[in-house]
DNA sequence: GGTATGACTGTAACCGGTTACAGATATTTT
DNA sequence: AAAATATCTGTAACCGGTTACAGTCATACC
């Protein structure tokens, strides 16, 4: 492998020229840069960024930690990242915790020993210790954010957003509106379940229609656990007329348990999913769903991580986009 | 942020005795190694990977690329890739390729420049200059492979594979069964199209069905094709009893269309696909599908090179992956 | 007691870039 | 023509680790 050594000696100048030539054209006379230019063609001579990067103390990467990369919606903000941080001229290391803790404290060693310069969570926790590094280390939180983070979050106004898919499956004339909610233990709170079930209250209340805890129940995210919900409202005396899942996977599941159960969507309940993943168009009926701009909140991530490396410190620290509801096949008014 | 200097000065050793401590601490003594652990807990020192990994000239980081991080087939095998490098201590560069020869070429720039150790790639082509690079850079193709590649290849027997589907069709009675073919132009062939339409002919051949091109409309992959595909389909005069889609997305999407128009599936049609998704079980109705092994693919694809990275040279070059038939709810008898 | 051996340690070179600084040359100014 | 300035260049130090090599010291052995 040439080295700069061996393009000056080619060339007939010092190593500081072709360093200047590479990262400073403007400064090294026309004749030089000939010179040099033709004796890093020749020898096909590349840079070596592990070299570069160490000198400058910069990796060039963002770690980006998922829960679990196959889940459709966090891919597409994935590749919002990827598509920004390459513009960037940043390497995005992928960093799937599949929500272990092991996991998601063996991948923060990275920027720990500065193999990534900082990271973008799309989980609501901080990994390592969150009171001695919380200045130091570079990190945006998006998606699954809570509201007194202490580090700029990219996300949707949750509750607004489930406010609103509840309003309008009210104004369809439901009273009985079954919800599936995500996890949320104490242990291990979630942002997400948490704010779309303040939005679910609020649309109740506001329409003056009593809480029941009977049609509650709670699921992972999962299509599978949205069959399960189906199982519990099926055996349920009094049932939903409607109910609001809070994301598409789980209202996949739900409708596909329902038919089974020999209940119509939307004739005989309307479901409502959140995310607006693609096969959710695809669905059969097609599911009314809360869209979410996923790779919108990859890029605006990115783009805030990008300021915060750059130095700049005129960041903002809340970034709330705008979602927007999407109705298809899945609703419809309840039966008389 | 303190260095390796610091700790040494603080423990009243030599550098290198701290850095043996760090990586052979078997060879220092147990006073000294006890001083170094005091030092480097005070100081809170964690070793700069950027110096470590420059002297030793590795990034111990892979890059993959693949053409659209968020098919869920696609993720499914970055999955296998990411626990298999975090395991073997290497870090996973993603590269979202958006099928653009421009930004493969790009990422590609990574290897080159050492910020990236080897390369698995999940498209059929080898970015960059194949004749100058084949013998040097750690190259391991996934999933779309062709038969005659100069590198290590990972996948499934897919002419076997679409063979089996079809004959399973067969076997149900059809004679008469469309194919959704997946891209393959002139210009950018596909193995994949290609292996499982050998399989499709085979199939037919080895029953005595005459091939018939009408049966063949084209798709690329995605769920929008598949919707596609039904248009194509429905206005035929005589109609197939089955169609074999070369992937899940354009199988659901098909469904989709097809039910859109009045026919039933499996009643009227039968549906097959192939990868099976998550999702396919989640449809309806539920898909018959081959199912991949699809993390296991990545788990494959990241030994390998891991062999290949660690300079062992015993490495095989063809890894094939085996494959099941799953039958769901979108395939029966033809009609009378 | 002298020597051989083994266990441990420190010095300094090295990896391949970047860059401060000083020096050389050409150009402009007075 | 001399001085001031601008343009370009090269030398060498530096980044923070790793490691070859030589050296010190304690113990074992004859």
């Amino acid at each position: 492998m040439p080295t700069i050594r061996d393009v000056a000696q080619k060339a007939n100048v010092s190593i500081a020229t072709v360093s200047r030539y590479l990262n400073a054209p403007e400064k090294v006379a026309k004749k030089s840069a000939e010179d040099v230019a033709n004796a890093i063609r020749q020898l096909n001579y590349k840079p070596n960024l592990l070299a570069r990067n160490f000198f400058k103390s910069r990796s060039y990467a963002v770690l980006v930690l998922v829960p679990n990369i196959a889940n459709p919606f966090f891919s597409r903000v994935i590749r919002g990242i990827e598509d920004i941080g390459q513009q960037r001229g940043y390497a995005v290391l992928l960093g799937d915790t599949r929500l272990s803790k092991e996991r998601e404290a063996e991948y923060f060693q990275r920027v720990e020993t500065r193999q990534a310069e900082g990271v973008i969570q799309l989980s609501p926790n901080f990994p390592g210790d969150i009171s001695s590094a919380e200045s130091k280390i570079p990190f945006v939180n998006a998606c699954e954010c809570f509201p007194d983070a202490p580090y700029p979050t990219v996300n949707i106004d949750n509750t607004a957003a489930a406010r609103s898919v509840v309003e309008y499956l009210i104004s369809l004339g439901h009273r009985r509106i079954g919800c599936v909610l995500g996890p949320d233990e104490e242990s291990n709170p979630n942002p997400i379940t948490r704010d779309r079930l303040v939005g679910y209250h609020q649309a109740l209340e506001s329409s003056g229609i009593e809480f029941d805890q009977q049609l509650m129940t709670s699921g992972n995210f999962s299509l599978g656990s949205g069959l399960e919900a189906a199982q519990y409202f099926a055996q349920l005396d009094t049932k939903p007329t409607a109910i609001f899942c809070m994301n598409d996977e789980m209202a996949i599941g739900l409708i596909q348990g329902l038919k089974a159960k020999g209940l119509r969507v939307p004739e005989d309940v309307s479901v409502t999913g959140f995310d607006d993943i693609e096969f959710s168009k695809y669905c059969d009926p097609a599911l009314t769903t809360m869209s979410q701009p996923a790779e919108d909140i990859g890029r605006t991530a990115m783009n805030v991580l990008y300021t915060l490396l750059e130095g700049e410190s005129t960041s903002q620290m809340r970034h709330v986009l705008p979602t927007e509801l999407v109705v298809r096949e899945s609703t419809a008014p309840p039966a008389k």
